[in-house]
DNA sequence: CTGTTAGCGCGTTCAC
DNA sequence: GTGAACGCGCTAACAG
């Protein structure tokens, strides 16, 4: 019995399967040659003759051949995507994180899956569950939380996996982030240091995102290691805009009129609050300093320009990219975990 | 000759490939029962006995079975997957667009791979041409210009083609958008309606964004037919932002001192136009109207609150997500081209 | 440099 | 309800 039908069914009366794409041997059926060498044409050029060479690139273009990257990846054994795992695009405080990743791995030729977990380690577990399924290159992971599912999972694949947005003590793999905890100590610190005393924190996405967890407690933790109210909180769990920040305020307004100081911790939250304020007929900063988060775009414009913390959001993506790129490729990469840091802009709202 | 070895080597010791996964012989093995039957388990549950379903799913959990995509998408002729193409992803405008697109799709089980064309039809073409090796069950394209070779290959694609954000008098395939060219008559109609007679338009990407200089291009018409100047006009090719509305705001002035009003064509550049203008004692609406675009969260909440046009920047991608599936349920599409429109909002800029 | 052979892991088909 | 064979389209390995 032999696997090769003396007269192969034309791929319009192929039974069963529902593909009409011109394949491999199609094009090396017109060109004459066998399909290996046109194989060889396309992915190791210089290991065929030129002349079979241009009568396979002529032919392929004839046909309008699109080489099928499911089959190439099962072949081969992997086929260049890389998930790209973000917490939400309901706002756009990670889109520079994305774009600087998807920019660098498109560069080198990967593909990005994109999903989005919404601050759900359940959801983070099931996508991942599903995105390895596509044999990735690699993975890339919001933050440092996650199932013990998902950590079997990722570690069993074989494949570098990052972890980014934040820092850990033990990561799986890579890492690179910053310091959250540290972001709360030293926004504290600086608004203490200017002889605030009644200090307030207000954010969004406060119980379901670990990175805003970490920085309250620290905040909190630090006002009370300085013998000053740490309980001067609102907080949503709707994604931060500028409207959301004037509520917030005017919640902490209600409850807690004394307050003198806040972090809202986001620029567009910073904003609202900028403009509630004004509209109360609160001077800032005299009576109320206002201190953002992430350093968007909106901080440095608004007048006055609002005081935040400039985080690594681009650099993160580009760093990330990069270090996993050269894992791919086989480098020890000399740091697993980096820490990219951020730094406090004073401007004219504290 | 037979295709089964006696005995098969390991897949540690197998040469070559360098795959390591647990594949579905080794479930079958280890729960006793044929391959055939744990696809089936895994795939029609119904159709395999409830002992056997229990014992297969207790091997997959046992040895963390994930299905290779891969290689069902080639055995079944296709695999879930959806690119989406947006413009880019260095300003966020298309944000919410994107979030509606994957949201809807990641909902019905597709996997969305992403692709970024910044504004250029050679890059889109080899994109697609990349991403339509993965055998997508759909594309998703933003506008509706495109090289013939691009066109080429999504209609011989034989899938459902989405041309999202712009309308087109006639469709690939599908078509979700609104009208540009309506957009720059509307505002300029409504901004000569309330008078003003020196109007100028200032945006970014005005050349290589098709939808923008349709925008521009309809806008100038109106201008002219109303026998008023329509020259007035600066632009950028960088991303806008806030601060490049504040430059864009001073060049027109530089050149144009005479100007009574401007559309910016973004809510970002707007707002930094209406920053410019309070910088400079410039009162608005009075001396200086301003109109956006898209309706952003920061133009409602400025002070003055900036007159806009609403843009259906999600509900696009919501729609058009629901058009691709519907058509790839094979139900026959009514409308194969949605107008989703616009609207002027009136505030308190003009 | 070119062709041949033997799968990659899974689903379809058709027997039992 | 279950199993065996066969092929999806492509590439690694080995011949020639």
């Amino acid at each position: 019995m032999t696997r090769t039908r003396s007269t192969p069914l034309p791929s319009s009366v192929r039974p069963g399967r529902k593909r009409q794409a011109v394949t491999l041997s199609e094009v090396a059926r017109a060109a004459g040659v066998a399909v290996m060498t046109v194989s060889r044409a396309l992915n190791t050029p210089e290991a065929v003759s030129p002349e079979l060479r241009a009568r396979i690139h002529e032919a392929v273009a004839q046909l309008g051949y699109i080489p099928d990257r499911l089959a190439g990846s099962l072949a081969r054994g992997s086929g260049g995507v890389i998930p790209v795992l973000i917490p939400t695009l309901h706002h756009s405080v990670h889109v520079p994180t994305l774009d600087a990743l998807h920019d660098t791995l498109a560069a080198a030729g990967y593909h990005t899956m994109l999903g989005t977990t919404e601050y759900d380690v359940a959801r983070e577990e099931e996508l991942v569950r599903a995105l390895l399924g596509w044999r990735p290159d690699g993975i890339i992971l919001s933050g440092i939380d996650h199932s013990e599912a998902t950590v079997r999972m990722v570690q069993s694949a074989g494949v570098p996996v990052m972890e980014l947005l934040d820092l850990s003590p033990r990561p799986l793999d890579l890492n690179v982030g910053f310091d959250h905890a540290a972001v709360g100590r030293a926004v504290a610190r600086e608004l203490i240091g200017r002889g605030r005393r009644q200090v307030a924190y207000a954010g969004s996405m406060t119980d379901s995102d670990p990175r805003s967890v970490r920085r309250m407690t620290a905040f909190q933790a630090t006002l009370a290691g300085a013998g000053l109210r740490a309980d001067l909180v609102a907080h949503r769990e709707t994604p931060s805009s500028i409207t959301v920040g004037g509520e917030l305020l005017s919640e902490l307004l209600l409850r807690h009129p004394e307050i003198d100081a806040v972090f809202m911790v986001n620029d567009d939250l910073a904003a609202g609050a900028l403009f509630e304020a004004q509209r109360r007929g609160i001077r800032v900063p005299q009576d109320l300093a206002i201190c953002g988060f992430n350093d968007q775009d909106i901080a440095a414009n608004l007048n006055p320009p609002i005081s935040t913390v400039r985080t690594p959001r681009a650099e993160m993506g580009r760093v990330a990219a990069e270090m996993l790129l050269s894992s791919l490729r086989g480098a020890a990469v000399a740091e697993k975990s980096v820490d990219l840091g951020f730094e406090i802009i004073h401007r004219q709202t504290t």
